[in-house]
DNA sequence: TCGTTCCGATACGATTTAGTTTCGAAACGG
DNA sequence: CCGTTTCGAAACTAAATCGTATCGGAACGA
């Protein structure tokens, strides 16, 4: 974080006070342009114009590119999502398929256009656990420890690695194929590879697809 | 690809010849300055110096950075592995932590350069599914039926979905970490899910990791 | 009112990079 | 030989982008 002359309360502090409103402008007006360009391709120029705002005002608050956008995925708000539909494949699939909701929609692309910055800086990697993936980890557990409760599933003893498969599938095809895979994807993986492996009922038993 | 006057012999041809061992140099050069950097991080500079030439050479094959990199993996010669241990966990095993060959740590490096273009390069998504994806979904199809002929296994259903599990748990790490999983991990995906779904013995079963 | 700071806008310098051109030397073919 | 093309090297142009500086105006506090 650059500069907090404005929370130094020591010194008398004369002039213009700092407009908040600004610093949401610039973090929304961030994430929009990586969700938009991506990581790499996102410019500060851009990310101001956007804001309605000038370069000053950005570099005011931000030392560089990197830590605007680590700060305005940090304040992000987390999803509050927690789907209940009774049983443990109908929430697997609320949670991996709310692209119905606009501001989900937004959440997929942000991260989609952090990929091409992960690979490098580990602060985004950082921030990145923090926002998408712990949250997303602990409604998992949430899940499972409910179908536990319904006594749908035996408790799971590799939930850590469970709890990647999803995340990890659709990842991998997003890299492959440049877009996030469809519902129907999403629901094979979980039909044929979570659900199974938990020993939880599938409605449709496998058919054979070879 | 560019200018391919060379081949064109329909017209004479005076001049010096095109020296070909300067593709191959800087090809090679190319996927080591990838490995080592990235694709974004990559420059043309970089490239025709690693590989001793002037950058004219370079521009008189390739119309710009992208053909280049698409053409340089498109010539790196498929990986030759095929493991045959006796039993599918061996074989799977063997396949996906075959770090012990520097040649092999090599292409792991370019394919984790590749990751930041892939999003955003259709024809780099082309070549990388051509180069990496399909050999190593080849060598997987010939592991399972292998296993099959060995009576270990039952037929795969749903193979195509099971195959892309490793790899999709793999690259899921990486960009979480910046880098490689170790084999510790490869082998628990293995042991723990890839396994367990086709019905295959786990020399150790699940101990309680929760 | 007066000095200070923030604001948006824009100009600016510095750096990086892509792609082109030029240069002298060397290789080829007629 | 002699014209043509390639070679490595390097200069060059053009564009993108970063981060800073400047400007007129507005908001604050004393």
């Amino acid at each position: 974080m650059i500069q907090t002359s404005q929370t130094d309360e020591s010194v008398h502090a004369p002039g213009r006070k700092r407009d908040a409103s600004r610093d949401a402008a610039l973090c929304q007006a961030a994430l929009e342009v990586l969700a938009e360009v991506g990581y790499d391709r996102m410019t500060v120029d851009a990310v101001a114009a956007r804001a309605g705002a000038g370069k000053a005002t950005l570099y005011r608050r931000w030392a560089d590119k990197a830590e605007l956008v680590v700060d305005a995925i940090g304040r992000m708000k987390a999803r509050p999502v927690l789907p209940d539909t009774g049983t443990l494949r109908g929430d697997l699939i609320a949670l991996a398929c709310h692209v119905h909701d606009a501001d989900d929609t937004f959440r997929t692309d942000v991260q989609a256009g952090l990929v091409s910055g992960l690979v490098r800086d580990a602060k985004l990697r950082a921030v990145f656990a923090e926002q998408f993936v712990a949250p997303r980890k602990a409604v998992f557990r949430t899940l499972f420890d409910r179908a536990v409760g319904r006594g749908e599933i035996a408790p799971v003893p590799n939930f850590v690695l469970l709890s990647d498969i999803v995340p990890s599938m659709i990842f991998h095809q997003l890299i492959l194929t440049g877009r996030p895979p469809d519902a129907a994807f999403v629901i094979t993986v979980i039909d044929q590879i979570v659900l199974p492996l938990v020993g939880a009922p599938v409605p449709d038993p496998l058919r054979e697809l070879s």
